[in-house]
DNA sequence: AATTAATGCAACCGCCTGGAG
DNA sequence: TCTCCAGGCGGTTGCATTAAT
């Protein structure tokens, strides 16, 4: 049973795209531009699922994407921008030129998973010649290894104290910087060392235009910060200053660069006065 | 050289949201 | 206010490639 697929499947490709199909897709739309998915398909000439076309030229398509290998800058961007957002992929690949969400997606799961993982003092603990003696059973094991990975997350985060945001839709990156619409409201921290930590804070009315998260902010044990959602658990915090903040999206015209030397001074920060200070500026640069 | 396991990435799936009517 | 639908998103799957045995 369950929901009825997007579009008929019905005579239509899947999998793999061909070199023909690319070269149709990309002149519909260099053509015609973007949007009109559902059908563009027959338009172009394609027996493909409009969702399948735009996500090919989304993600691989597109000429703006970067191709290559992560940079270690982008890597380190990547981590830090996990440790604030969680899984917004979309809104993590929106601060980083040239990268889809689904690249990002890809190389978190691939790469920066174990990464972390690695870090952690007590996870991963075979030894190499343990590790050496994996066989056939590996595969046997594959379910299990699965949850137990999925449990070795949920350590991680404890560990790392990284909150996932409640998902919350944002404007495309494309969207003008209007500064005038942000306001960060650093000062409510009132809830500061109080434990009732899950009562809620009203939003502001009349900020549709912005990402209204209602959230807690605090330094976290490894050198990050994260950001405790009102719908999640709460782990008590010192330094923890309960905040409501926006989240706009990005504006397009911020570097790599000036992100990155943006988190290290953020990470810096010592005293509160000056996180709050240094939070503003950095939260200035989600604006819309 | 053959087989098996691990890895990485492109693509799919299904749910959610916002806009139009 | 409600319903429908297109588009967007995150999670998951499948397959090609690479590494290990």
């Amino acid at each position: 049973m369950g929901r009825a697929p997007c579009c008929s499947k019905v005579g239509l490709h899947k999998g793999a795209w061909t070199p023909k199909e690319d070269a149709l897709l990309t002149k519909y739309i260099q053509a015609h531009g973007e949007g009109q998915w559902k059908s563009l398909p027959k338009k172009a000439g394609l027996l493909r699922c409009g969702k399948s076309c735009r996500l090919r030229w989304m993600n691989y398509l597109r000429p703006d994407i970067k191709r290559g290998n992560i940079t270690l800058e982008e890597d380190d961007l990547i981590i830090r921008m996990h440790s604030l957002l969680g899984n917004r992929w979309s809104l993590i690949a929106g601060r980083i030129p040239g990268r889809t969400d689904n690249e990002i997606k890809n190389y978190w799961n691939t790469h920066l998973c174990k990464k972390m993982r690695n870090q952690g003092p007590d996870l991963d603990e075979e030894s190499p010649s343990a590790s050496k003696k994996k066989t056939k059973k590996n595969k046997q094991k594959k379910d299990k290894k699965k949850n137990k990975e999925t449990n070795e997350d949920e350590e991680i985060q404890k560990k790392t104290k990284v909150y996932l945001p409640k998902p919350i839709r944002v404007k495309p990156l494309t969207l003008p910087r209007t500064d005038s619409s942000f306001t960060f409201d650093s000062s409510a921290s009132s809830s500061q060392g109080n434990n009732n930590s899950n009562s809620k804070v009203e939003s502001q009315e009349g900020t549709e235009d912005v990402m209204n998260l209602v959230c807690e902010v605090g330094m976290g044990e490894n050198d990050g910060f994260g950001f405790f959602c009102e719908d999640h658990d709460i782990v008590n915090e010192s330094n923890v200053l309960e905040c409501q903040t926006y989240f706009p999206m990005d504006h397009g015209q911020g570097t790599l660069e000036k992100l990155y030397e943006e988190y290290f001074q953020l990470l810096s920060v010592e005293d509160t006065c000056q996180y709050e200070l240094d939070l503003d500026s950095f939260a200035e640069s989600f604006l819309v």
